[in-house]
DNA sequence: GTCTATATTTGGATAGAC
DNA sequence: GTCTATCCAAATATAGAC
């Protein structure tokens, strides 16, 4: 994982992650097939802990909304996973990248995710009618995927929660409510 | 340009590079010295067209603003441009990638002409006092990138230009002019 | 200015011993 | 399950001819 964070997919070699697991380069290949397999085994293992896999007992409405402003905050201090995720999400746009269809299918379930929770806002009366579901899902999620790479490249410059909530609460119409 | 856009830096060859441009790869070492150098050369040379360099005739205030949203309708017809920035910018926060001063900078940038944008509108009255220039100037930025991302993966999924509209008007309270 | 040739390094992957 | 040894391919960069 830090060697696919630090050095994207491409530029990272089995060699590094090899002896910083503490074996061979071919010991790696025991257990992975492919480098590709190991990418995929990496992004697997961190699915099991993350936002893109949360079960059905996820926040609802708007208290979603204030977990991902939650994640925000949590992220300014695992700049690891955050490096991690944004390079490997927009290098999997290049031409038969391994993880390519991970991403896809990723942004695919958290704009579901997002609609669900507007949608579900929206039947609370915790939002406005007007607000376009779709629409403010892509804004939200692109907010914060841009905001991390700023981040990367200037910490002290991007206040990735409190832009975060800003940006929804802008898209919203309204304050989030406080977490519980 | 297309080479980097369509396999990263690091994965790009200089063989696939000069092969496309028509000569040899030692050819193509005749006028960079290096593959580091040719990349600084592609930037150098896009960014001759681009909005990074506005000059000083750039719109003023919310006009400032449109032409973002005009910028990303255009880029929806420039996918070779959308995903050069998009793969570079965040392979850039990879160790010691060749970019990433280069990055750095234009993000740097980038904010500085929001943030006068948003505070010429402010002098203006064409917005709200509430308004965060700083905060506002990084959510503008993230979302566009964010969007990127998504629309390479996806194109049919997500319409790049009204969701920064929607975005940048959400975050200013009311809506952009039209353009003249 | 472009080429051929080559040095040198590094990469992923496989075979087979232990 | 891990290792050593090896293969083979590809990469960047340089030297020097034309």
């Amino acid at each position: 994982m830090e060697t696919f964070a630090t050095r994207g997919y491409h530029n990272a070699s089995l060699a590094e992650i090899a002896e910083r697991a503490g074996l061979t380069q071919a010991g790696v290949l025991h257990h992975f097939r492919s480098k590709a397999g190991l990418l995929t085994g990496v992004l697997d293992l961190r699915d099991q802990s993350d936002i893109g896999t949360l079960g059905e007992e996820r926040p609802r409405g708007l208290a979603f909304l204030r977990h991902l402003v939650e994640t925000a905050a949590r992220n300014a201090e695992r700049e690891g996973i955050v490096r991690l995720y944004a390079v490997l999400s927009a290098e999997s746009v290049t031409e038969g990248h391994p993880a390519q269809d991970y991403f896809r299918t990723r942004y695919e379930g958290l704009r579901g995710l997002l609609v669900e929770a507007l949608t579900e806002a929206g039947e609370l009366g915790e939002i406005d009618e007007g607000i376009d579901p779709v629409a403010a899902a892509s804004a939200v999620i692109a907010v914060m995927d841009g905001l991390q790479v700023q981040w990367l490249l200037a910490p002290e410059a991007v206040d990735m929660a409190a832009v975060t909530e800003l940006a929804i609460t802008a898209l919203l119409g309204r304050p989030l409510p406080e977490a519980d």
